[in-house]
RNA sequence: GGGCGCGUAGCUCAGUGGGAGAGCGCUCGCUUCACACGCGAGAGGUCGCAGGUUCGAAACCCGCCGCGCCCACCA
């Protein structure tokens, strides 16, 4: 046993983890039964950014139950991967290297990006160069986040990382889709999508965010048409039907006005016709039990497309399309006088719109209202409102819906199954689920899983052009399954030669990429190498556990469990443990926009990763945790004070053979035992807050009191007093450094290498039984009683010390503890120890209903404090 | 509009039927032979509000208020 006459907590962080890695120590085996095996869906962070101390937050938490099921003897598969495909990746490589994607640029090998990047004027490079750049930066980024999560002491098997772009995801994702659409589970559609009009993509209804937003209420006048016979009517007033409309730039996509079925004061315009203002088209005016009499004037207007009730709207009336919006967010142009878009006056509707045509949204609705004011159409003056508008969650202006071809999955049909999967979950914390059900019932349509960009998964198909060169969307070419994973704008289909690509007669590949959610809702295949390593995947597959945020319940948990139903029809895991987030100290969410985001490498240096992981793992699983380096400083101290209560224990300790005999150490490894079970529980449950809560409260407790109790003794020589405390000692220590360990791995490391062969982090748990079995038969209520009082006791001698403003040291002359003749007697048995702990030179007693204790200071401190 | 969570000392939080607690911060004291990255002591609270159940409520039930989040067809 070597105890350095200094312990320190400096350093430890690389050597420990440099230890580790050289062992092997978190090295998953696969040799290990089925039931042994503990699989771990570790969530794959963003790599296009950095790792923040929300990211430490959960994924301490995760570390935590990995090292206690790693202790509990099970074969822990904990794998990590980096999300580094998708639009933030695209994002962080455009600014980065000052570049665009071009895909009709060609490749060039030898290039090499701008040395003094242009965000304003980026470089217009290939798709391969592109990706090619993609893949460089994200691979320094990775190698940056590793360094951080050794530092924060991960347990990671780092033999098994993988990445959401490289080469198996990619087969995994492909795969999978190929299946989906064998059997229907995919298709595709040319159909009003969500869309991003920066980014010029599709984006997924779960990928939306609510934001409020300033924008104005105007009241608009509809024109009857000319053969007057729906004079009169409802919200009419001086002629006409008025709607209410934030978007009055939709105007010209107007196809319909809607009333509710019962509104009576709509009854005269209903079954009629209405006349857009400026526009002159004919609308029907309907009826439809979504509208809302209460708001607005009770008539709303339909357009293609102002919102997704809207295209509910015109689906189930089966309205036609008048569509404005171009891809690029701008309003088009649009054939006035030809089918699909007459007018009462087509020249006065052209020379409107052309007033639209090529502006933006937002400068469109500003025009719009000035003409309408000028034709006399806007009634009162718009009112300004605050209203919640859908934004792509990364995007910077409001999403559209514009008509696109995009591939989507089945997702609607299974909303009864995936509540029920939902429902065979084990949800850590439950109420958790409820988002979740919230969610599922709540879908208004089918995934939409492509996306127009660049680095991603591709679709593995490819389109036969027919004599005129038109694509022929619905006879796809999948990719052979030996093939993947294929990219189509450089792979060629069976039966093609490359010459034939765009050619009549010839083939084009599928030009979208896949949803990032397409590809990260296989986490647990990829890990698990599905489809490429069977015995490996029957191991981990189902998992245990999948760790993840709430706020992507959504996206990820949903997406994950929906791809594993479709593919296999059973859940990817059978656990879920939510984590919250990190507030900043206002309470506020860590988000790069806001500015309030803490990097997580100087508080490791600061505090020490011990410290940091404290903090992190006291926040309860699920809620919310504020920002608060007060508690990396308490876990710092807690470090500390394991180091130093090691080194009293275990310097000079006598030899082995002890029995534990003293009814003070009986009386704390009883206790002791009970907080090893309410730490196991705990952990059982998922809840390591509570289970390092304990076992925290427990250790301070015994450092205050019962080391300061048995001090005495322990320094005995050839006594069976120090036997027995130097049992108790070994046994406490054992099971103290153990409880700990997955909070403080450094730090329950090094204790443990002063005395212990292996690494702690594969000791077996500390087991409450074994703890008892070293009891054996004994009075444990009395000896339990005898550690009560003696500590009652002890603190009523060090109130009075302290009032007197005298040293620890001090002698007293006399105590009388008066008490229950039960604890008296009890009292008995840890006598000596309080004596010798509060340097009393006698004890006297006398029975009273409850504890009360006289201190009297010896004579000479009592003259010395005055 | 529906749902979930939260509301306990200045701060962060534990406590789910019987004694109102911990840590931090604050005040005072102590070079005590594991630890000054320490030790000891102290002050500090109408347990959001109002009603009910109960011998007894911070806890259970009902209502309300406030904060946060999720969901919603938010014109």
């Amino acid at each position: 046993m070597t105890v350095p006459e200094r312990p320190s907590l400096d350093g430890l962080e690389q050597r420990w983890s440099e230890h580790w890695e050289r062992e092997g120590v978190y090295r998953f085996d696969r040799a290990a039964p089925r039931e042994q095996v503990f699989a771990i869906d570790t969530p794959p962070p963003t790599v296009s950014g950095s790792l923040h101390v929300g990211h430490v937050f959960s994924y301490t938490h995760t570390d935590a139950i990995a090292r206690y099921r790693r202790m509990r003897g099970r074969e822990v598969f904990y794998p990590m991967g980096w999300d580094d495909n998708g639009l933030p990746t695209e994002r962080r490589v455009q600014n980065h290297f000052g570049v665009r994607c071009d895909p009709s640029v060609a490749y060039d090998p030898a290039f090499v990006p701008p040395s003094e990047p242009d965000a304003k004027e980026p470089v217009a490079v290939s798709r391969p160069n592109f990706v090619e750049l993609c893949l460089q930066l994200t691979e320094s980024d990775e190698q940056v986040f590793e360094a951080l999560w050794r530092t924060l002491g991960l347990s990671v098997d780092w033999s098994t990382t993988y990445t959401t772009i490289g080469t198996l995801a990619q087969r995994i994702s492909q795969r999978s889709f190929l299946g989906l659409l064998d059997r229907g589970g995919a298709y595709q559609l040319e159909a009003p999508t969500l869309w991003d009009v920066d980014f010029q993509t599709a984006v997924a209804q779960a990928e939306l965010e609510d934001r409020e937003r300033p924008g104005a209420m105007h009241r608009v006048r509809f024109h009857l048409s000319s053969d007057g016979d729906t004079a009169g009517g409802g919200g009419a007033e001086g002629g006409g039907a008025l709607i209410e409309t934030t978007r009055p730039e939709l105007i010209p996509a107007c196809v319909a006005l809607l009333a509710h079925p019962d509104d009576e004061r709509q009854r005269g315009l209903v079954g009629g016709e209405v006349q857009t203002p400026l526009f002159g088209t004919r609308v029907p005016v309907l009826t439809h039990p979504l509208v809302d009499p209460n708001k607005g004037t009770g008539l709303v207007m339909v357009c293609t497309f102002g919102d997704l009730t809207d295209v509910v709207w015109w689906r189930e009336l089966g309205l036609p399309v008048r569509s404005v919006l171009g891809a690029d967010g701008r309003l088009v142009e649009v054939p006035w006088g030809e089918p699909g878009w007459e007018s009462q006056d087509v020249p006065a509707a052209r020379a409107s719109y052309e007033e639209l045509r090529g502006r933006t949204v937002n400068q469109a609705r500003r025009r719009m209202v000035e003409l309408l004011e000028a034709s006399g159409d806007l009634v009162g003056e718009p009112e300004p409102v605050t209203r919640a508008v859908k934004f792509f969650e990364k995007g910077d202006r409001p999403v559209e819906i514009v008509t696109s071809r995009q591939w989507f999955i089945r997702t609607v049909e299974h909303r009864e199954a995936l509540i029920g999967r939902g429902r065979e979950l084990e949800w850590h914390p439950p109420y958790m689920r409820a988002r979740y059900e919230d969610w599922v019932n709540g879908l208004t349509g089918d995934w939409c899983v492509s996306r127009q960009r660049f680095f991603g998964v591709p679709f593995p198909v490819w389109y036969p052009l027919d004599a005129s060169g038109a694509v022929l969307y619905d006879r796809p070419i999948p990719a052979r399954e030996e093939r993947l994973p294929v990219d189509p704008s450089t792979d060629v289909p069976e039966g093609y030669e490359p010459e034939q690509r765009g050619e009549p007669h010839g083939f084009v590949g599928d030009p979208d990429v896949m949803d990032t959610w397409a590809t990260s809702s296989l986490t647990p295949q990829i890990a698990g190498r599905a489809g490429e390593d069977d015995d490996l995947f029957a191991k981990v597959f189902p998992m245990d556990v999948r760790p993840q945020a709430h706020d992507i319940i959504r996206t990820w948990l949903f997406s994950t469990v929906l791809r594993s139903h479709l593919d296999y029809g059973e859940l990817p895991w059978r656990n879920t443990a939510i984590s919250g987030w990190v507030l900043d100290p206002d309470r506020k969410k860590m988000s790069k926009s806001k500015g309030n985001v803490v990097t997580p490498m100087h508080l490791l240096e600061e505090y020490g990763a011990d410290a940091v992981r404290y903090w992190a793992a006291s926040g309860r699983p699920g809620a919310d945790t504020a920002f608060d380096p007060q508690q990396m400083k308490v876990g710092r101290r807690l470090a500390v004070k394991l180091l130093n209560a090691s080194k009293f224990a275990l310097s000079d300790l006598p030899a082995e053979g002890e029995r534990l005999t003293h009814p003070l150490d009986r009386a704390m490894i009883a206790r002791l035992a009970i907080v090893v079970e309410e730490a196991t529980t705990s952990f059982d449950e998922y809840d390591y807050a509570r289970a390092l809560e304990r076992a925290e409260t427990f250790f301070w407790w015994f450092c205050d009191f019962y080391l300061e109790l048995v001090k005495g003794r322990r320094y005995e020589t050839a006594t069976e007093g120090a036997a027995s405390v130097s049992r108790a000692l070994r046994l406490s220590l054992s099971v103290f450094q153990r409880l700990l360990a997955p909070f403080l791995p450094f730090v329950t490391e090094e204790v443990w290498s002063w005395w212990q062969s292996g690494s702690v982090h594969r000791a077996p748990w500390p087991d409450a039984r074994e703890l008892r079995a070293e009891l054996g038969e004994g009075a444990r209520a009395r000896e339990d009683d005898a550690l009560a009082v003696a500590a009652e006791v002890l603190t009523e001698v060090r109130k009075a010390k302290s009032q007197a403003r005298r040293p620890m040291r001090t002698p007293v002359a006399r105590v009388l503890v008066r008490d229950t003749a039960e604890r008296l007697s009890a009292l008995e048995l840890g006598l000596g120890d309080l004596l010798q702990a509060g340097s009393i030179e006698r004890l006297d007693s006398a029975e009273a209903d409850g504890l009360a204790v006289d201190v009297e200071l010896a004579e000479e401190a009592k003259e010395a404090a005055e």
